[in-house]
RNA sequence: GCCGGGAUGGCGGAAUUGGUAGACGCAGUGGACUCAAAAUCCACCGGUGGUGACACCAUGGGGGUUCAAGUCCCCCUCCCGGUACCA
């Protein structure tokens, strides 16, 4: 009688063998190479959702399989604990932020625990930790030293029935989610971090991480923008100032037909205490949300400003335009409008009716209508006074040398990535670490003075920080100059901590440092995985501060993650699981039904980890069928008795497929783990090799040895995906260490080889015969073989053949 | 709007470097076992025609390159992610 699948037993013991061990905890060991494999930490939000389970899954997987390879791996798992739903959540259920935190923080651990995660937990980080954020604060008050922030105004949503500031996602159709009041922007002073200051390197990096997916680095390309264009500078009809702006196509100089200015520029400003129409327009440009998203979507509207520009090059006058989506955070918060060559100043001159001129030809001679259509691409230059018949680049140089030569502008490389805001005007977040004192201005809080406590007892109403109403938290004294002063009461956006925690996982416990000795045998991470969401925010934001971090002597590395996986979403019924979309389907049941190896398993199998994976109840009950099966095979095989050596030399011609068919699988589920991260094809394959191992019915001792190889290298391969099942069954097939221990098995080239192989005949690229012929045969003999195909000579009819392509070991193309 | 990604049987997906489209699994159909059901096992399983061997059609839509295209190029549609205060 065999003993039946009882994942629940299995699995229980197996992680009391892990704990008891203790063998995912890891010291550091400069003999042996490390690896440092990483998951995006979570946001402690109540319960693990499916998606946790994925991506961790994957880590886990990766991890585990790497150990196997011998390598010193280090897993760790945290919190990344501040954020608006511990607020939201205060608000609705009258809970401290804190406490609702720490609680959630407490189930999702329990829940990690049961799927068997290969984590060492003795270097668990929670960010909202004093011990944790008291680095943050002192990082920033270094880089303050430095020069790296600054604070100056910027635009945020503002709810004017709430009184507080709304994150763009609490801004819905352009109003509030709690008040539905129309949101407006307004200017209030912020801190920012110098990004930009570190744009060069971060892009240039860029070209050398083979590690990471194009797709990243390209969307990262994109963010920062380097461009390179030219200031120049128009007067003013009148006498004011002359107006600055960026072009990066000063070719198309002699297009320019008017200007525009953003809502916020001072030309703005001027006009609108001229005329109430202006102003009028300017206050409704500020009856709208700060995303970018909504301002590039929205209706392109405008209204002259009653003044001029003058030409710097024809002297002629362009009229002066204020316009909504003109941008006042890039570049100079005005352009110089070419409605001929660039599409958004051509829709917005088709619909003011402006005039269009064409000044770009193209450079195949063909005839074009700016009029009709915009023309975008670079050409040459038309009706462009002396410049007429250069080419872009003998334009921009010739146009940007007269603008430098007579001091009206110069080459300039501009970024579209901006300075970060890191001021949140929000309590669960780290305290920015600056005194405000009347006389010595924004002071940094002293090390010695460090941490700035965030006060977790607090009564949350919702309306606006409860920091603003703690005297015993704002008030004190100015460091500098001991005299008066007061707290900054804004904390710093959640993605500060989450830009540094994967350095701290390798020393969490250093009090005496942001980062020891520790990091350098860690950093950088190996493996990183986590969601594409993050591609561009989190993932650059990391490699940021990893530079800071480095220029502060902290740590080596420039960047922070060797390798990238950016997995897919979990979706049902099309749709991402989610609260709001009740389509949620909870771990801890499925676990309970069915255990984590189950579980582990369909997320494993159903969709490579890159793509979006479609939700099925009966892919679930699949994966556990198989478990079923798998258990039963080797139990049906470790009860039929004892096994003999296996001789290779000697099998026959099903036990030498059988081998060929192991060995194959090896290749295949090495490659697919170890290489492509193809999880899904490697279990597909793993069954393959099952299901030959359940049709094989050699059962003398001879065959049941290459039965037993067949599912020793099944129970191994399929380890780090259903670690639990594979513990059991290793043990069951006589070994009495644990099979987290064992290496990854090895191909047997000799197992591999084969005589005789079957090829594809087709006539005209179709599919029309088969021909099995020795691996060594000579193209001649294939063509002659394919020719004797009786099908194959209906489909030639008697015509010559013009063409023969034999692809080794694939295919023989006929072409008549 | 802009940037990135995706679309293959009834469903999830496979096809890794341009070389047999549909591996593996789910669902379904038929059968075995059973008093019965569940579980398990076996067989079939893209569409059309054909008893069959086979043939034709088929990888979101349209065009192209090639002996050969799901894969490369051009155009289009729809869906997803990001868009700087969601994490």
């Amino acid at each position: 009688m065999t003993i039946a699948y009882h994942p629940d037993i299995v699995e229980k013991a197996a992680r009391e063998r892990w704990q008891a061990s203790g063998c995912f905890e890891v010291g550091e060991d400069p003999a042996r190479e490390k690896f440092y494999c990483l998951t995006m930490f979570p946001y402690p939000s109540g319960k693990l959702h499916m998606g946790h389970v994925r991506v961790f899954t994957i880590s886990d997987v990766i991890a585990r399989y790497q150990r196997m390879q011998g390598r010193h791996v280090l897993q760790p798992m945290g919190w990344d604990a501040f954020g608006m739903p511990a607020e939201n959540a205060a608000i609705q259920r009258g809970i401290p932020p804190a406490q609702w935190t720490y609680r959630n923080i407490d189930d999702m651990r329990e829940q990690l625990r049961s799927l068997g995660y290969a984590y060492d937990w003795s270097r668990e980080i929670t960010t909202c930790r004093p011990e944790y954020y008291r680095w943050e604060q002192w990082l920033f008050t270094r880089m303050f030293a430095k020069g790296l922030v600054y604070r100056k105004n910027a635009i945020v949503n503002w709810d004017p029935v709430d009184q507080t500031v709304l994150a763009n996602e609490q801004v819905i159709d352009g109003r509030g989610w709690r008040s539905d009041a129309p949101v407006e922007r307004r200017e209030i002073p912020q801190w920012f971090m110098k990004i930009t200051a570190y744009a060069d390197e971060l892009l240039a990096e860029l070209d050398s991480m083979p590690g990471w997916p194009e797709s990243v680095k390209t969307m990262q390309r994109n963010w920062i923008g380097r461009s390179e264009g030219v200031e120049l500078s128009f007067d003013i009809d009148g006498d004011g100032a002359p107006l600055t702006v960026y072009t990066t196509r000063p070719d198309t100089l002699f297009g320019v037909t008017y200007m525009a200015v953003a809502a916020e520029h001072p030309l703005a400003t001027e006009a609108a205490a001229r005329d109430p129409d202006i102003a009028a327009f300017i206050e409704a440009c500020k009856q709208t949300g700060a995303a970018e998203a909504t301002l590039e979507t929205m209706e392109k509207k405008g209204m002259p400003l009653g003044i001029s520009a003058v030409h710097p090059l024809t002297g002629r006058e362009v009229p002066l335009w204020v316009a909504n989506f003109v941008l006042m955070s890039y570049g100079t918060g005005a352009v110089m409008a070419v409605p001929g060559h660039d599409a958004r100043d051509w829709d917005f001159a088709t619909q003011h009716g402006l005039p269009i001129v064409q000044v770009i030809a193209p450079a195949d001679g063909s005839e074009i209508d700016v009029t009709a259509e915009v023309y975008e691409e670079k050409g040459l230059l038309v009706n462009s006074g002396e410049y007429d018949g250069m080419d872009f680049d003998a334009a921009f140089d010739a146009i940007a040398d007269h603008f430098e030569q007579t001091g009206r502008g110069r080459r300039t490389v501009n970024y579209r990535l901006r300075d970060w805001g890191v001021s949140r005007q929000r309590y669960w977040g780290t305290p920015i670490p600056i005194v405000y004192c009347d006389d010595c201005g924004a002071v940094p809080v002293p090390e010695e003075q460090l941490p700035v406590v965030l006060p977790e007892d607090v009564e949350f109403t919702g309306v606006g920080s409860p920091l603003r109403s703690m005297p015993q938290f704002y008030e004190t004294r100015c460091p500098a100059c001991d005299g008066e002063a007061r707290r900054e009461t804004d904390t710093f956006d959640t993605f500060v901590e989450s830009s540094w925690y994967f350095a701290r996982y390798a020393c969490p416990d250093a009090s005496g440092a942001m980062l020891d000795e520790r990091a350098a045998y860690w950093m950088p991470v190996d493996q990183y995985t986590g969601g594409v969401e993050h591609a561009i925010l989190h993932l650059l934001y990391s490699r940021f501060f990893q530079r800071v971090m480095r220029d502060e002597g902290l740590t080596q590395a420039s960047e922070p993650f060797t390798n990238l996986l950016t997995q897919g979403m979990v979706l049902k019924d099309g749709a991402k699981m989610s609260k709001a979309k009740g389509n949620t389907v909870d771990p801890g049941e499925l676990i309970d039904r069915y255990g984590a190896d189950t579980v582990r398993l369909f997320m494993m199998f159903a969709a490579p980890p890159e793509q979006a994976l479609e939700w099925s109840d009966e892919g679930v009950q699949g994966a556990y069928r198989f478990l079923k099966r798998f258990w039963h095979a080797v139990q049906t095989h470790v009860e039929a008795g004892e096994v003999g050596e296996l001789d290779a030399a000697s099998l026959g011609e099903a036990g030498q497929a059988l081998r060929r068919k192991t060995h194959q699988t090896i290749a295949k589920i090495s490659d697919d783990i170890g290489r492509r991260h193809a999880f899904n094809t490697a279990i597909a394959a793993a069954m393959e090799l099952l299901n030959a191992v359940n049709r094989f019915e050699d059962g003398s001792r001879a065959g049941r040895a290459v039965v037993r190889e067949a599912l020793e290298t099944v129970v191994l391969m399929l380890s780090p995906i259903v670690p639990h099942v594979c513990d059991a069954l290793w043990a069951a097939l006589g070994h009495e260490g644990a099979i987290v221990d064992e290496p990854w098995p090895e191909v047997d080239a000799a197992a591999l080889e084969q005589d005789m192989i079957e090829l594809v005949v087709q006539v005209n690229g179709r599919l029309r015969g088969r021909v099995t012929t020795a691996t060594d045969a000579t193209s001649e003999t294939i063509v002659e073989q394919a020719l004797a195909d009786p099908n194959v000579q209906r489909f030639i009819g008697g015509k010559p053949v013009r063409k023969t392509i034999v692809v080794p070991g694939r295919l023989v193309n006929l072409v008549v």
